[in-house]
This record gives C-alpha cells, structure tokens and sequence, in this order.
DNA sequence: TGACAATAGTCGTTTAAACGATTACATTAT
DNA sequence: ATAATGTAATCGTTTAAACGACTATTGTCA
C-alpha cells in the first residue's frame, strides 16, 4: 500500500505507475496551492490574478498584449479580459491601446500593484520554503529535473 | 536560463529553488489536468465529479458519507452537496439516509455511473501512459517518492 | 481596390465555485 | 432530563469560471 493510496484511503492498487504519478502530482499541487491560496486572500487576490500581476511586474516597463499575458500564464485562463477588468478596477493596473495596432490594448502594472506585490514577496517565498526546505538542495533539484521531463509530451 | 523560464518567458531568475519547484508543480498537473478535463469534457464530467464517482465506486457496496467523501478527494471542494446533487440528478449516483445516525447521507453510485466509469477507464488510463511513459519505470518511481516527501509538511 | 481571412480583444449568458449562515440530529456534561 | 456542544449536511448569495458569439482592426491576395 502506497503513501497516497493511505492518504486518499483508496483500497485498490493504482492502474500504473503513470497513474500514480498524476495523481500524486494533483494532490501535492493542490495543498501547496492551497497554502499560496490563503496567503492570496489576506489581500483578496485570485491565484490567477497574483500571477498575472507577477508577469507585468517582470514586463517593467514596456506593458503586455493580452495575449502575451495569456501565453505567459502557469494556468491557462479563458478570459483574460475580465481578469484585468478586476485589476484595473482596484486601480493595480492600467490598460492603454496600442497606437500602431489599435487592435492590441496594452496593460501595464501600476504603482499600487507594484506595492501590494513588494508586500507579498517575501510572505510567498517564506511559504514555499516552509513547505519545501526538508528535501535539501539535491532533491529539490531531481524534482525539477523530473518534472521538466513529465512536461516534455504535453504540449 | 532554466527551461521553466523559457516556457513561461520569464527574464528573471527564481528567487529560489523551493519557489521554482512549486512554480514547476504548477505548470506540469496543469498541463496534464488539462488534458484529462478534455476527456471529461466529452461526457460532460468536471474533474471533481469524476474524482467523487471514482471513490464511490471504490466504496462499493457500502456507498459514503459526505463527509468521508471530502476526506478522500484529491482537491478540496467545499460544496459536496450540490456536487452529489449533480450526480444525482444524472442517475449517476443515489443517496440515502443513513437509519442509525440520521444526520447522515449515505451516497452509492447507480448502475449508469459505473457504466459512466467504465467507458472512461481505458482512455484514462492510455492518457496518463501517453504523457508520462516516456519517463520509464525508474523516473517515474522516483517522482512518485520526491512528491511524497514534497507532501510532507504541507498539513 | 475590395473581398476575404486572420487576429486581438470584448461581451452575453450559463453554470459552478466559494463562503457563511442555518437546520437537523447526536453526544456530552451537569 | 436538559442544556450545551459538536457534527453532518444543506441552502442563500455573491462572485467568477467557462464557452461561444461578436466587434474592431489588420493583413492577404486576386
């Protein structure tokens, strides 16, 4: 009886190791989103919007399209427009369009969203040792590694 | 540059090595729970229905309580009642009352949701092989052990 | 040029997730 | 016995996710 198995109190063996993998990854991803999740609603900020938010920090100071943003998502989110509807309504960030391709409209993170991030680095990387510090720099680094590899045919 | 920057395209390196893995976790159960929803999605299952129907199958024949249901999710939901009211409405599940403690909802899935799970077995499990195969036996045993070692100090 | 296709983003609508309050029943302690 | 506490599940409401249709602008090519 595996570890997992235990912990999701299941009585049979899994189908494969394939499966198992999946599975543990769902599972292990859950409860550290989880944690990143409570640390998100101290400030009322979607996971969503804290990482889109991270991405126009790192986009200083040219701004994004929206497709860009979408391209550069950890999640794929099927309406980006009403995220940054959100962000620019609590003012932290500003969209302006694109003078040479009027389609594209341009957003930008804004001081306000430059702050409340400050606020939250050092509180989100604290969350992420605390959770990850026990495996040691050798394993956290096979894990990497290994899951570099587990992306390689998802598209 | 490692290659997570370059997939998410990120300038700047991470703050940390715990922070690149929980980056990493995200990125990888995304892209494979991605995958499985688009299967899920041709029967008009959520994931989560799916995982509940998949425990109430493995509860057989003594069916669960709501409550021991939450327990055995791999995600956290915080409505199970409506979800089973889904189900319950396909006749993909049934509920009872339980007669000792009647607080109690005992839920079984019908004959229509093992029929449901049957017809999902197969590709499930062929989708699971087709992303994660290509890592072999012993890659794949050893993410198995990193990510419980990762679950460790999660709670 | 002018029609047609491609691209960027927005919007309408349906559905479900999330949160808190509430009901119903059981257990415990006095 | 009964009041208080705890537990199981449900429900009301707000908010956002998801999907597809739609508008606006640009690019292509006959």
């Amino acid at each position: 009886m595996t570890r997992l198995q235990s912990e999701i109190k299941q009585s049979k063996p899994f189908r494969s190791l394939e499966e198992e993998v999946y599975l543990s990854l769902i599972r292990t991803t859950d409860a550290l989103f989880r944690r990143h999740e409570d640390l998100l609603k101290t400030v009322d900020l979607s996971p969503a919007q804290y990482n889109v938010l991270r991405i126009l920090r790192g986009s200083e100071p040219h701004g994004l399209a929206c497709k860009e943003i979408a391209d550069r998502m950890l999640t794929r989110d099927p309406d980006i427009t009403r995220l940054l509807d959100r962000l620019e309504q609590r003012k932290l960030a500003v969209r302006s369009r694109h003078r040479e391709d009027r389609r594209v409209i341009i957003t930008r993170i804004s001081a306000n969203g430059l702050e409340l991030l400050a606020q939250l680095d050092r509180p989100g990387s604290e969350l992420s040792k605390a959770c990850l510090r026990h495996l040691g720099k050798a394993r956290l680094r096979e894990l990497i590694r290994l899951l570099e590899a587990a992306r390689e045919k998802t598209g």
